[in-house]
DNA sequence: TCCTCACATTGGTTGGTACCTATACGGGCC
DNA sequence: GGCCCGTATAGGTACCAACCAATGTGAGGA
């Protein structure tokens, strides 16, 4: 390890500098900054893009740079499932209920950029969080790109399963969020009253190149769980 | 105007002669587009980064940038109702329900980082898309920033009106989306059968020194409105 | 024919410098 | 005492230059 850049090795030390301090708390200048960690100002600003972008810090041109107040939700990231839950500090589990070979249909297809003939692997699990149900998970992957999947342990973190046996990488994420009225069977593998709502979120997950990886359709218990992000304003 | 910054006015330019090409079509490389446009590559990159922040386009080390496939949903920004309804080729439209000057209270002080027993004013509207209802917004400001808010005309958007008359611009804000089971007189405003699901969306804006400028909470109708993004990978 | 490896090319990182613009603060004027 | 404005200082923009690291290709060898 230790191949990170500097700009990333600056950006990790300024956030541990900054734990302890309270909001609206200056950081030393940019080219305070860079003289005392002996890297360029370039270098600074980057790392200081980063901790803005991800609500971190706040920057005033002519007045400075300061810690951002703490906020309940960091900016937006892909995370997975098992991330997420620890992030909540619940502990993630994992029920599975099918794993199968299919063909793709039309929208999966379409989601998924492939011809509709094509093959899909589908894992279909239950996920729960400190013991209880907390969404049904759906998850499709082109069959070519995923040989033998449906034999592997799919009882743990799948994003590290891809990553490890297949060297796919998901880089970045289509979501669209619902409201909907849960179906019965839906209900009852969730462990809610019939009728209850709750947050469906669709996700095409892509690589480092764009190209479709997966497909997921998540569906949340809408009692326990909520979406949380930070939106900035931006240009034309 | 034309006070843009070069990587601002290179990147529109470069966003219009993308426009018309396929999805995966290469860019000319960073040092083409510098020696062009005759500016630095530094110029370049920043152009290039807020495109790729944008998803507009991706890169790839040692082989290019390429045009991002066009996507449902553009990355998450900061839109108001009236930005976002024309997005979907909506025409927004608003219902004024009350408009009053209240204590803030516990919870709306703590979003606001106020006191409970400071004021408040509250903007309650019915929002309309091509005529019918879309959500109903509740919107609330600390009082002594927008004096005489509630004398001005509500109909239209109040980001304009915060922006033109109190100099107050929303520059991130923070979202809270949960799904909820309606009540009867909200089911009833947004027209909308007894016991249908809504999205819940709690926001807080906040100025660009990160102050609280306004605390929201919107109720959309789920048969009719979701919320897209893309998310991208992150570094812990 | 197929594989391998060196190399040219592309984006990524880092350094350095100069100047612009917004901000805050303090001294001086009213 | 309070307002105004100059000035020091902060971040923002822009340029140049050099080198690193991943990629893809084509020449050459098995």
């Amino acid at each position: 390890m230790a191949r990170a850049a500097k700009h990333e090795e600056l950006r990790r030390a300024l956030l541990a500098e900054m734990s302890g301090s309270a909001p609206h708390t200056p950081l030393p200048t940019e080219r305070e900054i860079s003289a005392r960690h002996g890297v360029s100002r370039n270098t600074v600003r980057q790392a200081l893009d980063a901790l803005e972008a991800a609500g971190s810090v706040y920057r005033v041109q002519g007045a400075g740079t300061f810690i951002a107040p703490a906020v309940v939700s960091k900016s937006l990231t892909l995370t997975s499932f098992s991330e997420d839950m620890r992030a909540r500090e619940l502990e993630p589990a994992s029920r599975l209920l099918a794993a199968e070979t299919v063909r793709a249909g039309q929208q999966l297809a379409e989601r998924l950029g492939i011809a509709p003939e094509a093959e899909v692997v589908r894992v279909s699990r239950l996920r729960l969080a400190d013991g209880s149900p907390m969404c049904l998970e759906n998850v499709h992957f082109p069959a070519d790109r995923v040989p033998g999947l449906t034999e592997e342990d799919l009882g743990g973190s799948l994003y590290t399963l891809l990553a490890e046996r297949y060297r796919l990488e998901i880089r970045s994420a289509e979501q669209i969020v619902r409201a909907v009225d849960l179906g019965d069977t839906e209900a009852a593998l969730l462990g809610v009253p019939l009728g209850s709502s709750g947050l469906r979120v669709e996700r095409v997950g892509r690589d480092r190149r764009d190209a479709p990886v997966e497909a997921t359709t998540t569906l949340y218990r809408a009692d326990r769980y909520d979406i949380r992000f930070t939106v900035r304003r931006a240009q034309s």
